[in-house]
RNA sequence: GGCGCAUUCGUCUAGCGGCCCAGGACGCCGCCCUCUCAAGGCGGAAAUCAGGGGUUCGAAUCCCCUAUGCGCUACCA
């Protein structure tokens, strides 16, 4: 069988921050529908009126399109079923329609029971240890009860009436055949009091009016399978296909929450991680494409991505293996792209003062540093020093290990010496003079070399001396050296 | 408590009955390279395949039970 015009979705509640699981989540669908040739949709599920937090769903946008997760349809592009966002769709009926059908058909009944009330069955209920679901009272009341509630005017909500018998089972795409008892699914609400539809039934409604082909969704929505199976059932849908990712944990093995550091997307972001990175890990967040292969491009994700190989077990996340991640990333830019994508961080992190206005410097500045780096951010506390104009650090820090003073101060005249009889400036030059020098002084590179770099960065670890005095060039070179022959000289 | 899902090195995973006394990667350790730091190369430690029963000539792979973990159990998604 082939598979019909795949259409999936992502439909994130804009109720916090893009989290690192569900925007796995997207990657899994939008590499599915890449895969196929078919759509990618975003829909924006925002029913829960009182939980919205304004700014979320630009940041779930955003943090879609910082990862190169483009979408067919959804907000900002539409597409043929629109609008994409439910409360917007809210306002089409689409919702009411549906729970009116339901309701004449008998699938729904209205409910008038309070909450304080429902508490008190459910925990009547817990008390007497009955294994069926909560029997909503309002489910036996007669047409003329109805009639009288009605008339009262109060509030109510609109729940679905889920089989009392049988068993309701899915094919699900990565679990397998899973199957629930009916007896003990709850007349679930489908319209809450404020007239806006739960998920459940928004989800249903939506996916079947876009003509979703697969869900695709957190292994958390799982125990709600047969709501929906049901209510695809008693409207008349033809129900699409399912499956349930693993979800993803933190290092405690409790969901991933603020606890452990970013779960935001876009703290990885403004932390320094490529998003080509961030990609490539979350991808092997549940998903292998064989028993080796993990650095990859998005091309070979897509060409490969199949549901047959994403794994079942939930996943940690493993911080460590990211980081390395984005180290292997960095080093594989071209120097002048990484330049772009450090300037940025530069001008954030560098003092004032510093910031590298001259590009064609910091070009030459980068290749020095990109193997260094496991993080964009790492980039100013690394550069400092070709920026600054007078060094920071602590005199003693020039006398290495089994020198005094004295020969350290010899060590600085000599070769400033030799610096300012060199030639040329280029590191093959500039380190053949200077190992003269160590060689005549009867030090070691180690000591003689080590003299030189905290002269000329305050450093103890900093990249190949002579490619960095090269770049530094002479003046600040002949400055350095005479900077620190002054701390070093007696007062 | 009920329902459901899951269970291979610390972590991500490969494995879909014999190729496995279990392979790769991160991390860790050692060596090499080396002016420091990285990067890189090489090597190593690390999983009685949760435990117990079956099925089979043969099981990490199939079945059952137990344990543990996680999820759901809202007028949240």
């Amino acid at each position: 069988m082939t598979t019909p015009t795949v259409r999936v979705r992502y439909a994130p509640s804009p109720t916090g921050q893009p989290h690192i699981g569900t925007v796995r989540t997207a990657l899994f669908n939008w590499l599915f529908a890449r895969h196929h040739g078919g759509k990618f949709i975003v829909r924006v599920e925002d029913t829960d009126q009182e939980r919205l937090v304004p700014g979320s769903q630009e940041n779930i946008l955003a943090s879609l399109q910082w990862l190169g997760i483009q979408w067919d349809e959804g907000p900002e592009v539409d597409g043929p079923y629109a609008p994409y966002i439910q409360s917007e769709r809210q306002k089409l009926g689409v919702y009411h329609r549906a729970a009116e059908q339901l309701l004449r058909g008998g699938h729904a009944y209205r409910c008038y029971c309070t909450r304080e009330q429902l508490e008190e069955v459910r925990a009547l209920q817990r008390e007497q240890k009955v294994q069926t679901r909560p029997k909503d009272p309002c489910s036996a009341l007669s047409d003329a009860q109805r009639r009288d509630r009605e008339a009262e005017g109060g509030p109510s909500v609109v729940r679905f009436a889920m089989p009392a018998a049988g068993t309701t089972s899915v094919q699900d795409l990565i679990r397998g055949e899973v199957t629930w008892q009916n007896e003990v699914q709850d007349d679930f609400i489908i319209i809450k009091s404020d007239g806006f539809p739960t998920y459940h039934l928004a989800n249903v409604v939506d996916d079947y009016l876009m003509e979703i082909s697969h869900v695709l969704r957190a292994e958390e929505w799982l125990p709600s399978t047969p709501r929906h199976i049901q209510l695809y059932r008693a409207l008349g849908y033809p129900p699409p296909l399912f499956g349930h990712m693993p979800m993803i944990l933190g290092p405690d093995r409790a969901k991933l929450s603020k606890r452990h550091g970013a779960t935001s997307t876009l703290e990885y972001r403004d932390n320094g991680y490529l998003p080509e990175a961030l990609r490539n890990f979350m991808v092997l967040l549940g998903w292998s494409l064989d028993d080796k292969t993990e650095v990859m491009s998005l091309d070979t994700m897509v060409q490969n991505f199949s549901l047959e190989r994403v794994s079942k077990p939930a996943a940690i996340f493993d911080q460590e293996k990211l980081l390395w991640m984005n180290g292997v990333y960095l080093r594989q830019l071209s120097p002048q792209e990484l330049a772009g994508r450090l300037l940025p961080f530069l001008e954030r992190d560098l003092d004032q003062g510093l910031l590298p206005v001259d590009l064609d410097y910091l070009g030459r500045i980068v290749p020095l540093i990109q193997e260094r780096i496991k993080l964009l951010s790492d980039a100013a506390d690394l550069t400092r020093y070709f920026f600054q104009g007078e060094l920071e650090y602590d005199p003693a820090n020039l006398v290495q290990k089994g020198m005094d003073a004295a020969g350290t101060l010899a060590a600085l005249q000599r070769a400033l010496a030799a610096l300012h009889a060199a030639p040329g400036f280029e590191h093959a030059t500039l380190e053949e003079s200077l190992r003269a020098v160590g060689a005549e002084l009867g030090l070691a590179p180690r000591q003689f070399f080590g003299v030189l770099r905290v002269a000329l960065t305050g450093r103890t670890a900093t990249p190949p001396l002579f490619e960095t005095m090269a770049v530094l060039g002479r003046q600040r070179v002949l400055d350095r050296m005479q900077a620190a022959i002054g701390r070093l000289s007696p007062a």
